[in-house]
RNA sequence: GGCGGGGUAGCCAAGUGGUAAGGUCGCGGUCUGCAAAACCGCUAUUCGCGGGUUCGAUUCCCGCCCCCGCCUCCA
């Protein structure tokens, strides 16, 4: 089957034609965060979809080329820069940093480029964009010194969103200039300094200021990636306005279509509401991870549901997460078993597990790849319980297993066993021959408290780690 | 009001014009000294509601209800 991409722009399933398919060249832009403070976990959910996608179209052989911007200035960067008497670019850092070791945290790949708005190159291609725009009336300088794009000169202007202009209304949370512009839609490419911004500022052709947010993503798009790009991904809340303002500045500069697909994700939710900065319903990674999770069960919790639906954050999901993975450690300990640690990665049965690759060639159904994937645990481990699984057939799942994995990248690490635990499950042994039951019980107790589970087969105790949530 | 997304078992969730994958939880069983893991069995006569088309609808069509989001800060 065909990869497919359900396009917002269409509203449609569509069959995923990069610009440069003899190439296999693919790139991709995805708007990344607003280093004002920690993202929370549903912006890194877009980020883990972003990451399956990237990951997945690479299994599929293509090349990706992706970029992901960091905006690091804005009213809310500034705004806290100020409040923290320090200087914008020393209070966004240490969020810049916090991100990186979050995308770390949950396995995300990086991008190939990381983009910031303030850089001088940048702005000055901001400028430049600008400039064009004015020049074939797609924007103005207003009364209030700010530029802005004039949005019924873009015939294009609401196609993504599927908006009709004339039926927009205020919602209120953004006060409006709506004396200096000439239609209330209209979006600030380059915004006049005032007062608030302190010494945040770039000179301009129309004085001092600083850009507008959407202008940065279109410069920094072209400028990394040249003036039409085939994916560009992000929240279903950056649909309207900012990628719809991001096509309107592109196209209106370049005349060529900006972007071959749009793919948005759904919001995370908890109780039933988007998980967001202004509502304070929001947990961080450090808070997960205090709480005992790894990184990698955030990442299993935030991956399995397929991107465009909507996602309830729950403890009682993140416990979910927690069993699954289990379960496909015990499969590859197993595994690993059964193959007898004879590992030979040119046994590679490109048939098996098909299933899962082609559902997710299916605009990323993750559900139904994980659910071929748990289908094939259950009967491996059937045939390994009945030792008709043999060597060469484990060694053929695991090396499937390495490749799904390259995309799902869920592998557990490996915890050094330590001597206190190795001690008591020394004493254990001991006692288990002995048939003293009772401290055996009782040894298996203590190593729990450890954060170890003992196991007793016939090969003697097997060695778990097992994390235990602190309570949500 | 406009534009989207969603409603399938206790929870999460896939899916198809032919009678419901998978995960998790719970219960029973095999195994075990007891456990654990694994496996086996049970857990939705039914897919938000009401009509229609059809031999047959959870799937297609029409109408309605509920939840969430966007409508110029937002992943």
């Amino acid at each position: 089957m065909a990869l497919r991409f359900f396009n917002t722009y269409s509203r449609q399933l569509e069959e995923f034609r990069p610009r440069d398919p003899a190439a296999h060249n693919i790139d991709i832009y995805t708007c990344g965060p607003t280093v004002y403070s920690r993202a929370h976990i549903g912006n890194f959910r877009a980020y883990i979809f972003e990451d399956l996608l990237q990951r997945h179209l690479e299994l599929r052989g293509y090349k990706v080329h992706r970029v992901m911007n960091i905006t690091d200035v804005d009213d809310k960067t500034i705004r806290g820069a100020r409040e923290a008497g320090v200087p914008l670019s020393k209070f966004t850092a240490q969020f810049k940093q916090a991100f990186f070791e979050d995308i770390e945290t949950l396995r995300i790949k990086r991008a190939d480029e990381f983009p910031a708005a303030t850089d001088r190159h940048y702005i000055d291609k901001m400028i430049e964009m600008i400039s064009m725009l004015i020049f074939r009336g797609l924007a103005y300088q207003a009364e209030d010194k700010s530029v802005y794009f004039r949005i019924n000169k873009f015939s294009d202007y609401g196609k993504l969103a599927h908006f009709d202009l004339t039926q927009l209304q205020s919602t209120g949370r953004v006060k409006h200039d709506e004396y200096d512009k000439e239609h209330i839609g209209d979006f600030a490419l380059w915004k006049a300094w005032d007062e608030e911004d302190g010494n945040v500022g770039w000179e301009s052709p129309w004085g001092r200021g600083r850009p507008g947010w959407h202008i940065e993503c279109s410069a920094m798009a072209t400028a990394l990636l040249g003036d039409q790009i085939d994916i560009h991904c992000g929240g279903v809340d950056n649909i309207f306005p900012h990628h719809e303002a991001e096509i309107a500045q592109s196209e209106g500069v370049t005349g060529k279509k900006f972007v071959r697909y749009w793919l948005h994700c759904a919001h995370l939710l908890v109780d039933g509401q988007k998980m967001s900065k202004s509502l304070g319903n929001f947990y961080t990674l450090p808070d997960l991870l205090e709480k005992g999770y790894s990184g990698r069960e955030i990442r299993y919790a935030l991956m399995r549901v397929h991107y465009r639906a909507p996602l309830n954050f729950t403890w009682e999901g993140m416990d979910e997460a927690r069993q699954a993975l289990a379960r496909i450690d015990e499969w590859l300990a197993r595994l690993l078993e059964t193959s007898g640690d004879k590992i030979d990665d040119k046994n590679v049965d490109i048939e098996l597990g098909q299933q899962f690759e082609e559902a997710l060639d299916d605009d990323l159904n993750i559900s139904a790849a994980l659910g071929f994937l748990f289908e094939s645990i259950r009967e491996t481990n059937r045939a390994m319980d009945r030792n008709e699984l043999d060597a060469a057939s484990a060694n053929t799942w695991l090396n499937w297993w390495k490749r799904i994995n390259s995309v799902l990248d869920l592998e557990g690490e490996t915890d050094e066993l330590p001597a206190a635990v190795a001690q008591l499950a020394d004493e254990r042994e001991r006692a288990r021959l002995a048939k003293k039951w009772k401290t055996s019980d009782e040894l298996r107790d203590r190593i729990a408290a450890l954060g170890w589970e003992v196991r007793d087969t016939k090969d003697g105790q097997k060695l778990t780690r097992r994390r235990e949530a602190q309570s949500g």
